[in-house]
DNA sequence: TTTTAAAATGACAACTTGTCATATTATGTT
DNA sequence: AACATAATATGACAAGTTGTCATTTTAAAA
């Protein structure tokens, strides 16, 4: 986490500090990207960086966290819109993050993020839906938002696993996504059918003695 | 690719490079293991390092490539014993696989190889599956050996693609469990529960309008 | 024995990173 | 205004890194 000090910084030269990183982290992956770059596009003394931040990575968490998709709302919103059903929610909340990512300004950035994600930077990405459910706020709850009706879910816990899956799925189809340098479009249609394996499974359901 | 010059090497020298840089690949993850150490440990001068290998990369995707778990014929194996059947098969191939990682000689090597994968290394270390299919050998097929009959599935291509996507689940799982530092057993669990998840679905059938 | 090819070597330039004593600039306080 | 004090800025520096290359050593061939 960034120091006191950086967020006291003026906002010319937080936003300096801010862009010269972000060239860098555009241009390179966290490990090949250099402090001395940074400060040098930023022109910042290399001692102020080290009183604003621990290291790169403190920076680097940092940007993610910034410029991240806070998606809770955007899955509240399609699942909302679906009318809470499963598969068509998550299927509009995935063409809409994708889309952000993939067709953002910080394109360069997030390019290099996912190329070389893993599961610390993957934990920087997620948010925290356990969090977000304890804290009571005005919005909805995303698991009261999901109809559960027809799905094999028992517990509200369940349920949570499943979306942390599935959005840690999502997360690895857009990286390999920009690995096959697929469109938008072939990326989100790639996820749409993993999420129709997931959602109806691979399997022919056995047809139940009941109903013969 | 190491050089012909690496392989044209005595075995006590090939092995003790090799063991020199399992020991600095144990201690630390890719991006901070360093070429230094690796000659220190192995007492090779640095010019010759670079006259077997291009850079640090490519000695490191040489080692992915001598002790990962080449899990082809544990999947054949697997699947035969399990007569075919995709959920038991896979299951049973996976508990083997997870032991084979997390109580392996190799265990810090694996656990800074799961704990940093990135979409390249994750290439590494799956098999090629179409590789190992056109070129015939006496074996088996994998996909000669799953039954296909209870599945959704049409053609040998979305099969593979399954095939692909579940190895890459499991290899997610793994450095879960390497994260949250689980036991052999919970990673096995937390696997076949997804495993399961991904198999029949997690939504419930609607009934078939033929048999009601 | 001489020639030629292959392999080994360590000094080196050019880069990193994180630290720290010092200089500069704010913010109070008489 | 003059002083004290806290906050911020700075760049030189040690200690590390990487990849190269002219040179030496070793092996193979003529």
């Amino acid at each position: 986490m960034p120091t006191q000090t950086f967020f006291n910084l003026s906002e010319e030269k937080r936003e300096r500090l801010i862009a010269g990183a972000m060239k860098e982290f555009s241009a390179k992956p966290l490990n090949e990207a250099s402090i001395s770059n940074i400060v040098k596009n930023s022109e910042i003394s290399r001692g102020s960086f080290y009183q604003y931040f621990e290291d790169k990575k403190d920076l680097y968490f940092f940007l993610i966290g910034k410029f991240r998709c806070n998606y809770h709302n955007l899955m509240l919103k399609s699942f909302q819109e679906k009318k809470g059903d499963f598969y068509e929610g998550f299927k509009l909340f995935s063409e809409k993050y994708v889309m952000y990512i993939m067709e953002s300004k910080k394109f360069g950035f997030f390019e290099n993020m996912y190329l070389h994600m893993n599961y610390q930077i993957n934990r920087e990405v997620r948010v925290d839906f356990k969090g977000k459910q304890t804290r009571p706020t005005k919005d909805e709850r995303l698991i009261d938002v999901i109809n559960r009706d027809n799905l094999k879910i028992d517990s509200e816990n369940e349920l949570l696993d499943i979306l942390k899956y599935f959005l840690s799925m999502l997360n690895d189809t857009i990286m390999e996504g920009f690995w096959k340098e697929l469109s938008v479009k072939e990326t989100q249609n790639l996820f749409i059918k993993r999420l129709e394996w997931i959602t109806y499974g691979i399997a022919i359901p056995e047809k139940k003695e009941g109903n013969v």
